[in-house]
DNA sequence: AAGATAAATGAAGCAAAATTGCATTTTTTT
DNA sequence: AAAAAAATGCAATTTTGCTTCATTTATCTT
């Protein structure tokens, strides 16, 4: 298993306690989270240190953006192969509308559309939304 | 042609200078609006206002909102055959990186896609992004 | 192991975006 | 034309995010 302090160095950042604190935050979170979740587990950290902590992982291919829907974006660890400015999250997200989490689906890839032509294509996002097995077991 | 009065009234919506406004914006419009960008077409209408049609006029059916990665939601007209709290706008959106601007692509629908178990879902969308016509146009 | 240097942090202040409650105005209905 | 219901506009507040700058800290070099 590689600690959190070779995952910063490997991605060429400075290790600081901050920064440890928040990667381990992801690598114990069961789904993405937000700067706004983020504050609320570090107990009110400084704002901005956080947000600049965001996207310098988000950078170097620790983390990614996970889009959901809603107005705040959310944030979880990258697959293994991600490196500075060259993301692979080719995966699906799930955002339950129930428990408001969004979740990683690793193991379903997004299908290739094709657009009419004149289109340049860089990045594909997928959403589903739903609600997710924990949700789903409750209400029975 | 549908007037847009006519449009308000099908949807069982009062129908107000302000609506009447707001809705021609939305069908003269090439790509979807967020708040902001109605802000300034509205010459700094108060924004409480422009936020309920907003909500009202999705909620019935009027538009939808499309999801494009940047944290403001934009909003388009729907299909003819959206209704209230029943809209079918299965298409791909995409999502200019140069403009900024947000389309909908009304001729390619979203392919479906299978989870793992326990999943309940109930929308799926998806944003292509990168660079739309115009843009790779203006580079050559 | 100590100092140099480059990067990260935290504070203060600001700007924009969104929400709430309430009083007023407008639309629709009778 | 009046009554009822809905929409609007204002004020105040909250949340979110950015910029600048001085200070602190991690890393590299010797």
């Amino acid at each position: 298993m590689v600690s959190t302090t070779q995952i910063l160095k490997d991605h060429k950042l400075r290790v600081t306690p901050f920064r440890i604190e928040v990667l381990e935050l992801f690598s114990g979170a069961q789904h993405a989270l937000a700067a706004a979740d983020l504050e609320t587990l570090l107990n009110n950290p400084d704002r901005i240190t956080l947000y600049r902590t965001l996207k310098s992982f988000e950078e170097k291919g620790i983390i990614h953006k996970a889009i959901d829907g809603t107005n705040q974006p959310k944030f979880a660890l990258c697959e293994a192969h991600c490196h500075e400015h060259n993301h692979h999250d080719e995966h699906v997200h799930f955002h339950c509308i129930k428990c408001e989490n969004t979740f990683c689906i690793e193991s379903v890839f997004i299908p290739e559309v094709s657009l009419p032509q004149g289109f340049r294509i860089k990045q594909t996002d997928m959403i589903v939304s739903g609600e997710c097995e924990q949700c789903v077991m409750k209400e029975l």
